[in-house]
DNA sequence: ACTGGCACTCACAAACGCCGAGTGCCAGCG
DNA sequence: CGCTGGCACTCGGCGTTTGTGAGTGCCAGT
């Protein structure tokens, strides 16, 4: 009717009132009435002005009642708004500054650092934590290594900037001397060596042409598995943590049961979809809030994500997935604070 | 009294009456009461017999009653009485000895059949599975690699025979030219490989004191480093699958809550020493029933476990948890099947 | 535009009573 | 002596009822 957009239709004071429902209702998981409002927070006006603000919120879908005379609760829509307008990123407290600090010592290879961080978020935010390891697909190659177990059969392992290590045998199609093993290392070291791995199937079909003939179809052999390695199996690992939080504030949490959230957790391509650094501006905090996230079982969850690498580089993500009623400014202050730590301990290999 | 061993004091029947009710109460999930019994099994016999039988067992503590006038449910030791003497292992269905054969198509490296074989297990016996990838402890050092990753830095790659790879990065307390670096890796391989880790700590020790002086102290820091990464740091890993099967049943399968179980699963060294095989003959398939396994919180559950490796070795452990009340035949027998193909596939490599 | 007042709604908890499965005991029977 | 049928008893679970209070929407008044 006479209103322009749907923001435009509420002033401040309704603005306040949303933002006090959000906070009062994370804070008791209880739906919140306007009399209690009026009182926790120093709105100046009765619970009467603000239960006609309430009618005003709840048409335009911000809030709802869970059933008829019981106070209101936050509809997906305003977390949404929430999120973006009305809440500042709350600043760390020195104690989780100095749990951040902390877990990194003695952090000994990647593996080390992931798990530990994994921990460390599921531990800070109290819910279900997620980290992608640092993806193949966005590093380089450090080096190759061909490890010789049989006459025939010969280990390929790779190495990567990150840190990350593949291994694969290579089955050869005749006995092939240790010499001719060193000749192969040299060359696919020489050619593949400080790639990105996004840049290499171009450079090993390359390899395979300018192989003397007599090595030709072993480096054939060797060719295809790399290929397989570097391109095809881009295989991403991902840690977790935390499960056990779905059960904090009673199992009803997540109405239902919580049975599908744990099928999808086991679900990596699924955890990938929801960290996925995919996204227009991979650095940037990212925050999805119920059914927005595309994965059918999740719709009752939030999930709060970040890509992380060493620098302003992204080579992983990472994230927290919890009920949508949950602490966003706190949880998204802590999940970028984690990653931007992790960036730094990556940037010192 | 005038009863000898507790054993002793059943006749033929009150086994039955034990089995029966086990069985039952595993199918069903609910206390049974005499008169099912006798309808449901061909025992020839009037319930009030079967109820004295019953008290009787209940004297011994086989079974109990949730509370007056329900039917009986078995105890611990009920299932353990079960396991050890009146159940029959059960053969496996040909639909599981399928999927068995199918799961390992396309297994293409180590991690890959680890997470292969835990998520099968899960699903055949829904519960929760868990895998020991292959313990470096007991595998042998198939190679190791030294990549020169700048000048006073070297990546150490070590390279089991079960397949499993570490990397672990090695400051030097100089710049040292990649010849030396190769005089080393050569010393290093020869010393070490094909020994089995075990054996490695006063192998160590003596590499050192052969090298040439010149090299002894880039030899040192390297040592450090060979020892931190082949002993100490024995780090185990482990996969997990098939959390989402807590939750079948009602929740209320575990009483309280499964909180405490999820948080146990999380717990590394927990889950090691669940499946672990420091036990008397690790390649049997043992069985943990309820309060026999000391952690904790997991009172509630009981424990299938087997170890597994090529041939006829152990290198790691795998199992299976649930409620005590579970299919333990059905369960022993998929643990077992597993094991020995992981094994036979192992063994292909 | 805000407020106080008021009638109304409805989830939730406590109280009640019923039902029936299951038991223990006992006297009788082969 | 072991088994059986009969019987009185127990008690958890379930459906119904009732009471209570938080919270609402509406309206008349300032």
């Amino acid at each position: 009717m006479g209103e322009e957009g749907v923001a435009m239709s509420l002033d401040d004071r309704k603005l306040d009132v949303l933002r006090a429902i959000v906070q009062d209702y994370v804070a008791t998981q209880e739906p919140v009435g306007s009399k209690a409002l009026v009182e926790r927070h120093h709105l100046r006006v009765s619970p009467a002005t603000i239960r006609n603000d309430m009618a005003v919120l709840e048409d335009e879908g911000y809030i709802r009642q869970p059933h008829t005379s019981a106070g209101r609760v936050p509809t997906d829509r305003g977390y949404r708004l929430f999120v973006d307008k009305l809440s500042r990123i709350k600043p760390l407290t020195p104690a989780e500054r100095r749990a951040i600090e902390r877990f990194l010592v003695g952090a000994v290879d990647l593996d080390d650092v992931v798990h530990r961080t994994v921990r460390l978020l599921a531990q800070l935010t109290r819910q279900v934590a997620v980290v992608q390891f640092p993806s193949l697909s966005r590093s380089s190659v450090r080096h190759l290594e061909l490890v010789p177990v049989s006459t025939t059969r010969i280990m390929l392992v790779m190495i990567a900037d990150t840190g990350r290590v593949e291994q694969r045998l290579v089955e050869l199609p005749g006995p092939t001397p240790e010499a001719d093993v060193l000749r192969l290392r040299t060359a696919v070291n020489e050619k593949l060596g400080g790639q990105r791995l996004a840049d290499t199937p171009r450079l090993v079909q390359d390899l395979v042409d300018e192989t003397e003939p007599a090595l030709r179809p072993t480096m054939a052999a060797l060719a295809s598995v790399l290929l397989e390695t570097l391109v095809e199996r881009t295989e991403e690992r991902i840690a977790l943590a935390g499960t056990a939080n779905l059960t904090r504030g009673g199992i009803l949490d997540f109405q239902g049961s919580l049975r599908p959230i744990l099928e999808a957790l086991e679900e990596e391509v699924v955890l990938l979809k929801l960290i996925g650094s995919a996204e227009p501006d991979p650095a940037t905090t990212r925050v999805l809030i119920g059914d927005e996230n595309e994965i059918e079982h999740l719709r009752a969850t939030s999930v709060v994500s970040t890509g992380y690498g060493p620098g302003s580089t992204v080579v992983g993500g990472m994230g927290v997935l919890g009920p949508t009623r949950m602490d966003y400014p706190g949880t998204i202050a802590t999940v970028s604070a984690v990653a931007r730590y992790v960036g730094e301990i990556l940037a010192q290999n």
